[in-house]
DNA sequence: GCCAACGTTGGC
DNA sequence: GCCAACGTTGGC
C-alpha cells in the first residue's frame, strides 16, 4: 500500500467541506507528474495526508483514503468547468481522478514548517523548494510519524 | 502582492 | 527539437 499526500487550496476545498462531503471526486489534476501517480500508483485502500496550500499556516490537517480505482476525470469534457480541456475527448480521455473518502480530521495541524525542520521528516518531498505537485507520494515512515503528531494535541505541534 | 520555480506553448 | 515567452503555483 502507498500513502500520498494531496495538495488543495484551503480557501477552495478544506478539510471541513471534506468532512462534510464524505466522498468526493479529486477532479481538476491538470499535471502530468500528478496524474501519472494518481492513474498509474493509487490503489483503493491507499491513504494520504490532506494538505491546505495557501493557508496560514500551511499544513497536513487530516487524513483521507483511497476508495476508487482511476477514472476519466469528467470535468475535463464540461465546457463550463474551470478545468475543461478541449483536446480531451471521451475516446481519449487525458486526465483521471479518483474517489477520496474522509478519515479524520486532525487534532493539530502539522505544519510545513514542521516538516522542514523536524529532523524525523527531513526529506519529505513536500518540503522541497518549488515542489508545485498537487499529488506527492509520502514514506510510509513519514506519514506514521505525521499522523501520529496530528492525533495528539500538543503545544509542540504547530 | 511578490517572485522563484516550473510546466506548457508555439514559432522557427 | 530548441528555446523564448508566457502562465501557474504556492510559500512568504
Amino acid at each position: 500500500m502507498n500513502y500520498w499526500l494531496l495538495k488543495i487550496e484551503a480557501a477552495c476545498f478544506s478539510i471541513d467541506d471534506m468532512k462534510r462531503e464524505k466522498k468526493v471526486p479529486w477532479t481538476g489534476i491538470r499535471n502530468y507528474q500528478a496524474r501519472n501517480f494518481m492513474r498509474d500508483k493509487m490503489k483503493v485502500g491507499d491513504l494520504a495526508l490532506f494538505y491546505h496550500s495557501s493557508a496560514d499556516p500551511t499544513a497536513a490537517v487530516g487524513v483521507v483514503k483511497v476508495v476508487s480505482e482511476a477514472y476519466p476525470d469528467p470535468t475535463q469534457f464540461d465546457k463550463k468547468d474551470d478545468h475543461f480541456d478541449p483536446k480531451a475527448t471521451k475516446e481519449k480521455p487525458m486526465w483521471s481522478v479518483v474517489d477520496v473518502q474522509f478519515v479524520r480530521k486532525f487534532k493539530q495541524p502539522i505544519s510545513l514548517h514542521q516538516m522542514k525542520i523536524r529532523p524525523d521528516l527531513v526529506g519529505m518531498s513536500v518540503t522541497q523548494k518549488g515542489s508545485r505537485l498537487s499529488v506527492l507520494p509520502v514514506s510510509e515512515k513519514h506519514f506514521k510519524i505525521i499522523e501520529e503528531l496530528g492525533n495528539k494535541i500538543s503545544s509542540f505541534a504547530a
